[in-house]
DNA sequence: TATTGACCTGGAGTAAGCTCTAAGTGTTAT
DNA sequence: ATAACACTTAGAGCTTACTCCAGGTCAATA
């Protein structure tokens, strides 16, 4: 698969998907004779994980970290295994924050909604 | 209120409080005869209005769009509402795309526990 | 064979959101 | 009164994560 498709499959711009490769975001993608990227299945998934991490907002430098041990072999795994409760951990606690201002706007939102029909806006 | 109690309360630092204030994500401080900022209740929570929000992600665009709204007075709670549920949406999109990376990365350490006890990674 | 078009690299540029610095002011303690 | 200290502003600098650009290569087509 070449860049232009693999960037149309995952919607990810060409220079994305050669700066992810660049930085160790992605570990080297396969090439054809003459040098061009030549994605192949594993290099596809390799995206695509990349792809869910960033947009959770795992910052990239833990992607290269948990590429880099990848790349090490198997008896990386304990600190791979680490890495991912890590970052986990971190995800939830970002859900819970997004939660609490969900919860807030909602109430916000019934306020406004409120004072679109009485006229009278409670407290803010 | 001084500008490092402040500080303290909302774990912000106050450089951050002070660019909030610049660039229009809370309303102007009140301040001491001698221009120190003197922060008052009401100034207080649009500080933890925009930390709650900040922290969840919204961009502090929205923030500042939303403070301005709020001092054009009553006739803006439309437009008040609509961003609010606007970015209520996008929060509830953000919640789901961290649900998935989480479901994914609980996956992968499930199998890198396996390998632990068991000795054999099975498929990445 | 000349040109088009997709690709390549290295490096510079950009946007968002702070964070730091310099130079100055006002209040408080010695 | 002089030093110390907390504050002020304007503006420069930093970090993260891309995004763009210039100059070059290669394969295919007119």
């Amino acid at each position: 698969m070449t860049i232009s498709e693999a960037s149309k499959k995952y919607n990810l711009t060409q220079d994305t998907l050669r700066y992810y490769e660049r930085i160790g975001a992605i570990p080297p993608v396969h090439r054809t004779k003459s040098g061009l990227r030549d994605y192949t299945q594993e290099d596809c998934s390799w995206i695509e994980l990349v792809k869910c991490m960033r947009s959770a907002g795992l910052p990239v430098e833990a992607i290269i970290e948990y590429v880099k041990l990848a790349r090490e072999g198997d008896q990386t795994i304990p600190q791979r295994k680490l890495l991912l409760t890590t970052q986990r951990k971190q995800l939830q606690k970002q859900m819970e924050t997004i939660q609490m201002a969900i919860t807030r706007l909602d109430y916000k939102i019934s306020r406004y909604e409120e004072a679109m029909v009485t006229g009278v806006l409670t407290w803010d």
